[in-house]
DNA sequence: GTAGAATATTGACTTATATCAATGTACCCT
DNA sequence: AGGGTACATTGATATAAGTCAATATTCTAC
């Protein structure tokens, strides 16, 4: 019921916000489907939670977590980090913009450190809070249990990736993760990788070589296009699903 | 406060039913700290819903899926299994008795089928009633939402294993995950794999051949001790927990 | 606009683990 | 108890992706 009709946006916007995704999802205000926490993080009664500002590799403070909490990201990544011993880096889960990540002390230690990825504005609102709101509003509950199943699903998906695919196969999927959750809308052919390739390569389990190496092989298969290093069109949108899905006989991507 | 002393168990019973984990745990009744959720699956109210048997390699049929259920392990072992186009299948979420997964047709589109490792009953509790019942319960709304972000945090754990760890990382990962989650408790020495090697494989993301070599590999470092093929006893607590981590420079685990 | 630093790409090489194939062992059923 | 099937182990080999090192590009700040 909007008047507004979808702007001809093309590509997406370099910077990674809030408003951005909404406006390319072609609605605003209530009737902007494509992020439905962020709205409800926006009551009135979360008003009053802190904002962070963080930038590209900040982590989150120690006191950040003394009690339970609930980040909702505004703009910007945000990540749960891990390192083992040695060294190795490891992203375990991402957030982008409208998403919120649950997270505690203990839960912290477990699991590793909450950092940003970007500049990135995060609202930070105390568990106790966010679960008296839960009880108060059936709406914000409805929203909340469906959106913690399709993120443990995504999850479910992730660990799919890192266990039996091929590394072509975990980007091409990391590109359709991408393109969903930044709810990038039909119309925009090209988007904007929102982190470094390094990144990209603890997220997907690979070594930042062979995320360019991989990148470079589908594009010449011809399903994807690289505009400068940071944004990527889909050119064969069936042909990278194949791939995503392991349909592919083999891809070869070393050079 | 309960009356009953710990029973001297040394190794684990075979089955793996709720009742041998509740009593390996020390406790019994209302005292068995050790799976809450069980407990609460057993009220009154969810005494009514369906229990399914299932057998070692069948699938939940999609019938049962035809709302959104929440899953409860009684016994046996649960998996969220996926395949690619090519065959290749993993495992993308474990399940043990005490145990409860969240599922909605939708989800289980995306991300796989729902299927019994070992003979297995599970209850099946619809979302509905599940989440009036949370409304009504606070104390179970408690344990719901504090085991719901243990599972998110246990997936994390597997991502990680998943992304930038070794086959015998994993592998050592893997039996704390079992010790823990199987509520082993400390005075147990030796306890039972409750999954093929083929599944332990398609969980860490690995081949079965690896997983045999890996698990040899750490009988010979002296870190764990095979008892037949399905027990397990962890020689070297601190040994297998620092391989675990990834601390060990490196454990060359081909023959 | 340029210098310097950070990030990304490309290349040559190594090796861990998948793969393929054979053998061994456990478990179930009659 | 024994025969057959499924599961697990062991071995030999190939190769995908990691590693190390050099170069190129992009970004930032002055």
């Amino acid at each position: 019921m909007s008047g507004t009709t979808p702007p001809k946006i093309v590509s997406s916007p370099d910077q990674l916000s809030f408003e951005c995704v909404q406006k390319s999802c072609g609605f605003e205000g209530e009737e902007c489907i494509c992020r439905p926490m962020h709205f409800h993080f926006d009551k009135a009664e979360l008003r009053s939670a802190r904002t962070i500002e963080l930038n590209d590799g900040d982590q989150l403070a120690p006191e950040d977590f003394s009690e339970p909490v609930v980040f909702a990201v505004l703009n910007g990544v945000i990540a749960v980090e891990s390192h083992l011993s040695d060294g190795r880096r490891s992203l375990l889960t991402l957030r982008f913009p409208g998403e919120y990540l649950d997270m505690n002390r203990a839960d912290r230690h477990a699991s590793g450190e909450v950092v940003a990825l970007a500049p990135t504005s995060v609202k930070l609102v105390p568990r106790g809070i966010f679960e008296e709101l839960l009880l108060k509003d059936a709406n914000l509950r409805r929203i909340y249990w469906r959106r913690s199943t399709d993120i443990m699903h995504q999850q479910f998906d992730h660990s799919s990736d890192l266990g039996k695919k091929t590394p072509a196969e975990r980007m091409a999927s990391f590109i359709f993760e991408l393109r969903n959750r930044l709810s990038i809308p039909r119309f925009v052919e090209e988007f904007t990788l929102p982190i470094s390739r390094q990144s990209i390569a603890d997220y997907l389990g690979l070594r930042a070589e062979t995320v360019s190496r991989v990148l470079k092989g589908l594009e010449k298969e011809g399903a994807v296009k690289l505009i400068g290093k940071h944004k990527i069109a889909i050119l064969d949108f069936k042909g990278l699903r194949m791939i995503a899905n392991g349909a592919r006989p083999r891809l070869s991507n070393h050079r």
